[in-house]
DNA sequence: CTCTGTGAATGTGTTCACAGCG
DNA sequence: CGCTGTGAACACATTCACAGAG
């Protein structure tokens, strides 16, 4: 971790840009032209000086006494998300879940483009979810079907070995829905998203609650 | 942010006890008695030193020269989660994603059990999904029926109204899956995931590895 | 007088490095 | 010896509080 992020955008922010942009883009629907960091911090929940920090990481121009631009601010993160260029995006396991991904409308408009979708059940391959045709991962042609974002969606045995297959095909980027590490070479970049993990997460803070309560209720704390 | 977690187990440190719980997990499948930190680190995708700091939190014991007695581990952590009782959860939103999810047999081995499944799609409600009945939210009696974990799979626009709804059912902690942040009272805990998110920040190190490059081509850099 | 941009202060998390137990 | 447990050092993130632009 800590990566240097070129241009010293530090992590914590980056992660929190997208909040930001999906609140401006839903501003600028509405037709309205700026916006302050007390109220783009309500729509993003976080704190306005949260925001004002983040900002000026982009170096990005708000105008005192009024606010951000809405327009220029969209555009300013899109453009550091790296989202002016579309990425295209492979789906790995035609399950549900897989699926679920490949007809997300949240993809299209965003930057992201699904260009294939592939599964390894013979049953399955050579169907079509979401008119495109389901293929075998080893059938893709790199130099027909450029990739450059790979989502995995297959059991959790199967995962490493996708993953394998995904940056030989050229993929740099990959998101895992399975549970486990994946291993990968420098210069591949993983993010895993885990059910399981996010669950206990809850379960532990609910947890604490209850015994909180339970230590009240017996007087033991001041 | 920044909750005390009562007994001082810091939030990070518990956004890691999942990734240590299920390594521990196979090494018991596998038969192994101990584990040492950098094992364990290797399997978790961690440091040593992480490993060995996060389980002190807890007060576990580990042997010096030997390492931590796998058993005992998986106890204390699931002890420490809150995964002694299991927890009744409800998917709200039977699309793809939510099947996807009541289907996942993750969640039932890690002390999560789903106990209904709601939509509002008159047409999907009263179909069974995973051999439970889809109810709409509105019909379900918490009394015949408590839930404590709510996990939201609907579109965004319908988010914020399942999500009061699961409050009033006394849902105290809330997964989603549709962008944009909800709104909750006190006590109640939510927890967020986002696939556009998640594929933007990949999209943003991506990005920067194509600059990083490009500049030393140019040889702008030092 | 409002709201940004930012240094300075505070809080949190990670890593190092080593004392000390088995 | 090997490996844990942990203070101390460092790195990173958040929040405060205010100077200064419009």
């Amino acid at each position: 971790m800590a990566e240097s992020t070129r241009r010293g955008v530090p992590v914590a922010t980056v992660g929190r840009l997208p909040g930001y942009l999906r609140a401006l883009t839903t501003l600028a629907e509405q037709g309205r032209r700026s916006v302050s960091s007390d109220e783009l911090a309500a729509l993003a929940g976080a704190r306005s000086a949260q925001v004002r920090k983040d900002l000026s990481h982009l170096g990005s121009y708000g105008v005192r006494g009024v606010g951000y631009d809405v327009s220029r601010l969209c555009e300013q993160i899109s453009a550091e998300l790296g989202l002016s260029e579309d990425w295209p995006v492979i789906i790995v396991g035609m399950g549900n879940l897989g699926r679920a991904l490949a007809a997300y409308d949240g993809l299209a408009t965003r930057g992201f483009r699904v260009v294939a979708v592939a599964d390894r059940d013979p049953d399955v391959v050579g169907t079509t979810v979401e008119g495109m045709p389901v293929v075998r991962l080893e059938d893709l042609d790199p130099l027909a079907t450029p990739v450059s974002v790979g989502v995995i969606t297959t059991p959790g045995e199967q995962a490493q070995s996708v993953c394998d297959q995904l940056v030989a095909l050229g993929v740099h980027s990959i998101l895992t829905f399975a549970p486990g590490v994946l291993t990968v070479p420098e210069g591949v970049d993983v993010r895993a998203v885990d059910l399981g993990t996010e669950l206990q997460i809850l379960a532990f803070h609910q947890h604490q609650r209850l015994l909180a309560r339970a230590e009240a209720e017996t007087g033991v704390v001041s």
